[in-house]
DNA sequence: ATTTATAATCGTAATATTGCAATATAGAGA
DNA sequence: TCTCTATATTGCAATATTACGATTATAAAT
């Protein structure tokens, strides 16, 4: 138990739940618009606007980047995150797609 | 330790977080695609569809529930769940406003 | 009244997530 | 090289989530 029976729903239900999931955290709502806002994007930066330690800010960097949607470059010492737009747009397409195909015919 | 730290955030930022973590799991991604397809829309036409425990797919109607995503109206000794579309369409404004929003420019 | 059907709630085990300190790694500059 | 800075990784504690059996509550049907 704990674990969420993944085999029972089909492949495109869980990759939209994983994507939500990414999303569902202030933390990387917070990460994502401030990379948006800024030129330079980096981890330190991101350390002293949101207010959680390295290792958390680097931990969800982490997460953003497993479903593709934060890309890392690294620059000298430094790394440069900034949004994949193309995945970006795709998941934005993918999640109205879900809401414009779920809408209520019911009772 | 274990809990998000919701404080550091903004109150529009932590709301859509919740919305993205509730939809955030296949079980509810699919009870709301089984509910919008139906006309009559029980939780045990959902344990049966789904293959979750009754309880868990209780569980999971709460949340969604708890977000306003869906109503839950008594129908004799049955219950009625549907979409509430009026929230549907004011989430699914919100999270475009929020992809529209962040685009990145950095680098 | 008793039974049956439906769904919510409770209690609990297993697992996942969050957050941080400590440590590791890697590049830049003295 | 040695040190400083920036980021990643590891290990761990606290808490949250997932799932389910058992129980409870309610209403319909007999």
């Amino acid at each position: 138990m704990g674990t969420t029976k993944a085999q029972i729903f089909s492949e495109r239900q869980n990759e939209l739940a994983i994507a939500f999931k990414v999303l569902g955290h202030p933390a990387r709502v917070a990460i994502l618009e401030y990379v948006s806002r800024q030129n330079a994007c980096i981890c330190n930066d991101l350390v002293e606007e949101i207010g959680l330690a390295q290792a958390t800010i680097s931990q969800h960097l982490k997460e953003l980047k497993s479903i593709g949607l934060l890309n890392g470059e690294v620059e000298g010492k430094r790394m440069c995150y900034d949004i994949n737009l193309e995945k970006w747009a795709k998941l934005q397409k993918e999640l109205n797609t879900f809401f414009n195909t779920t809408t209520s015919n019911c009772c």
